[in-house]
DNA sequence: AGCACGCCGACT
DNA sequence: GTCGGCGTGCTC
């Protein structure tokens, strides 16, 4: 996969760092990888050998461990190191934009092996100043902390080793005044903090506390940030003036020669897996970087990700509980309605009369009141009355959702077309809605309480930065009195005025096509209910067709834990991760037929492989180690499986069929040694693309 | 970036 | 058959 070239040098020249070299016709810069002691060991004429022009000083050499930690990158994700250390914030010049997706595969290299290395040493800087910067914080910001929180600090070290702590603190229990003691800790040992949050964007309060008590130490890093300004931070970081790095998962790859603690707030959210070009997951990411910069890491959730919890039970991660909010208020009360008894009575079968009545009493004592659906749009799809044909977008093969009752939008390409008059099929003008979405809750909302101010938050009102700031400013000054959103209002808001939440239909979740599928329903169901008193009183009424679901009775008790310990059960019957690790190889090809053929021979060849590292594994060395995992009563996993190819879940996509093959296995050496040798067994053809998703989160 | 190579359609 | 357009791969 990734390449690296042979260069040769009289300069003295460190591992990491960047130089002028000759490539093709043109001159291009590359990074040192390590001195070669025997070049005509390699495959290569030695007067193909150039030599290096210059070295570039401009920027300091990445550090050993950095550099270890994009190998392992480049190696685990499948995905060229020399593409990898092209990526803007590592690229000398911030010129390049991230190539597009075509040249991914091939992944220009610009790698080096030199003839001469030594380890990168720490720039020098001007201490007198960073010193003074660096206690620039006044600990007059910071807020009393509970016992509980205080414990929490206390049993966190930040010091030069190793280890990983995760806080599952309850909704409302001031996790961030936890991470701010041990910032403060981290900075004044004259050590640099990064603190990675989900997406930015959705969590402007987190910002705004850390913004407040290290105003001259924060740096932010992500999509909306200008690469002039990521030039500038990044130079702050570089020279010390800046040392507490917040930002989304890229800001992982940001230069922070000092790192002395990683921080991943809501460790468990979906988006620190970034889905297309390097398909890497930051918060996995971080602990390898961590481990190799021998620091800690903090994971932080309500609602901890079922892979990083299951590592608290056998005391790999050291497990921090805060049971108690910050202030001392009581957990919401959970009310659990049957909407098959109340869809007869009320004027919709989404609204039942107990929850309507909640609402008019909670809006005429003057406070707040959030519906969460996680659906956004106005109808599902649409459907023919008649005949029952479904409109679906012409590029994929999925239904179009209407918006605003006359377009519709496919949600995976944005074609966008008016609803037809009539249907294709029958010509019938008769159509029926399905499903239900957030539009079509405000529109009904607003009819039934025309006295009160309704807004909606969710991808298709709030698209940027400053219209989520705006719409939590309405919230925040009592504006608004009802909250109709998606999940985009259960992540990390914090509305003290606001006391009943409405799940409106809480066993949708559950049944998304996915093994986490009740994991992911159950975190943001939790994290819903938990917006409700944050000051005060709270309460939270849960709607549902299948109101006996069990989960429900662990979202009463707020008891993630049981909830946890419940679900794994049948994570592990199946062997899904945690008791295994997946890998999705995605087939994309322009042609169906020749699609589903390299497919079905790229199954066959990974069997084949699987079969044979399945036999030298199992030879006597190994085998007293397997023998007792599987001794201990627990159902027996296969070292690997091979599963497929099947039709991806969503099989044409902008007009590309998808086939997919998933591999399970054991562990990750595994996994790691039968792609190295599928990928080197599968001849490469022009039309057909081949993306390795390790570790996936979505298997569309 | 700029050149070599191979696949496929169009034409002598 | 052969010419040439174009997409893809390679550059130590």
């Amino acid at each position: 996969g990734s390449k690296s070239f042979l260069y040769k040098s009289k300069l003295f020249l460190k591992a990491g760092q960047r130089v002028k070299v000759p490539f093709g016709s043109r001159e291009i810069t590359g990074f040192i990888l390590e001195k070669v002691e025997n070049p005509s060991s390699f495959d290569i004429p030695l007067i193909k050998i150039k030599s290096i022009l210059t070295a570039d000083e401009s920027q300091p050499p990445l550090s050993p461990e950095k550099l270890d930690w994009l190998q392992w990158l480049s190696e685990y994700y499948h995905y060229p190191l020399g593409s990898l250390l092209n990526l803007n914030f590592l690229s000398p010049s911030f010129k390049k934009p991230k190539q597009t997706k075509k040249k991914t595969k091939t992944g220009e290299s610009n790698l080096i092996n030199s003839k001469t290395t030594d380890p990168a040493e720490p720039t020098p800087a001007n201490l007198n100043s960073i010193i003074k910067k660096r206690l620039s914080f006044s600990e007059e910001a910071f807020l009393k902390l509970t016992p509980e929180q205080e414990q929490c600090v206390k049993d966190i070290p930040i010091d030069n080793s190793f280890q990983v702590h995760l806080i599952h603190g309850i909704t409302g229990s001031g996790k961030t005044e936890v991470y701010i003691r041990l910032i403060a800790q981290a900075l004044k040992k004259g050590g640099q903090a990064l603190v990675l949050l989900p997406e930015i964007f959705l969590t402007p309060q987190i910002v705004k506390r850390l913004s407040h008590v290290f105003p001259e130490q924060i740096a932010l890093w992500h999509s909306q940030i200008t690469k002039a300004t990521k030039k500038k931070e990044a130079q702050a970081l570089l020279e010390g003036s800046k040392n507490l790095l917040v930002g989304t998962r890229s800001a992982l790859f940001c230069p922070l020669p000092k790192l002395a603690l990683i921080l991943v707030d809501e460790e468990h959210d979906s988006s620190f897996k970034q889905e297309d070009s390097l398909r890497y997951q930051a918060r996995d990411s971080a602990l390898v970087l961590a481990k190799k910069k021998k620091i800690p890491v903090i994971l932080g959730s309500a609602t901890p990700d079922f892979s990083s919890y299951q590592k608290t039970l056998n005391s790999s991660y050291k497990l921090h509980e805060l049971k108690h909010r910050a202030l001392r208020q009581k957990l919401p009360e959970v009310t659990v309605i049957d909407l098959k008894e109340e869809r007869k009575k009320s004027p919709f079968f989404w609204l039942s009369d107990f929850l309507l009545e909640r609402m008019e009493k909670t809006l005429k004592e003057g406070k707040q009141v959030a519906l969460f659906l996680n659906r956004r749009g106005q109808a599902k799809t649409l459907s023919c009355a008649s005949c029952g044909y479904v409109l679906k977008c012409s590029n994929c093969d999925i239904s179009l959702t209407l918006h605003q009752n006359n377009y519709l939008i496919c949600h995976y390409c944005s074609h966008l077309e008016s609803k037809p008059h009539r249907c294709p099929e029958c010509h019938s003008d008769h159509w029926l809605e399905k499903g239900l979405g957030t539009q079509k809750v405000e529109e009904e909302i607003k009819k039934l309480f025309p006295q009160y101010k309704t807004l909606r938050a969710d991808r298709d009102s709030i698209s940027s930065q400053q219209e989520l700031l705006n719409f939590i400013e309405k919230v925040e000054n009592q504006e608004i009195q009802i909250l109709i959103g998606t999940q985009m209002l259960a992540k990390g808001l914090n509305f003290p005025s606001l006391r009943l939440v409405g799940l409106l239909l809480a066993d949708m979740d559950f049944n998304f096509p996915d093994f986490r599928a009740e994991e992911r329903g159950f975190q943001t169901l939790l994290q819903m209910a938990g917006r409700a008193g944050r000051a005060g009183l709270g309460e939270v009424i849960l709607q549902s067709f299948y109101p006996e679901h069990p989960n429900f009775q662990f979202l009463k008790s707020h008891d993630y834990k049981s909830f946890f310990l419940k679900s794994i059960q049948s994570r592990e019957t199946w062997a899904y991760p945690p008791f295994s690790k997946l890998c999705l190889l995605k087939i994309d090809s322009l042609k169906e037929k020749e699609g589903y053929a390299f497919a079905k021979e790229l199954a066959k060849t990974t069997r084949a492989l699987s079969k044979e590292i399945i036999e030298r594994h199992s030879s006597p060395s190994c085998h007293s180690r397997e023998n007792k995992k599987d001794g201990d009563g627990r159902k027996k996993i296969p070292l690997i499986q091979v599963l497929g190819p099947s039709a991806a879940p969503l099989m044409k996509i902008k007009n590309r069929y998808r086939f997919q093959i998933l591999i399970k296995t054991k562990n990750h050496q595994l996994m790691s040694r039968l792609l190295e040798k599928t990928i080197k067994k599968t001849p490469k053809k022009s039309f057909i693309q081949l993306k390795i998703d390790r570790d996936p989160y979505s298997m569309l």
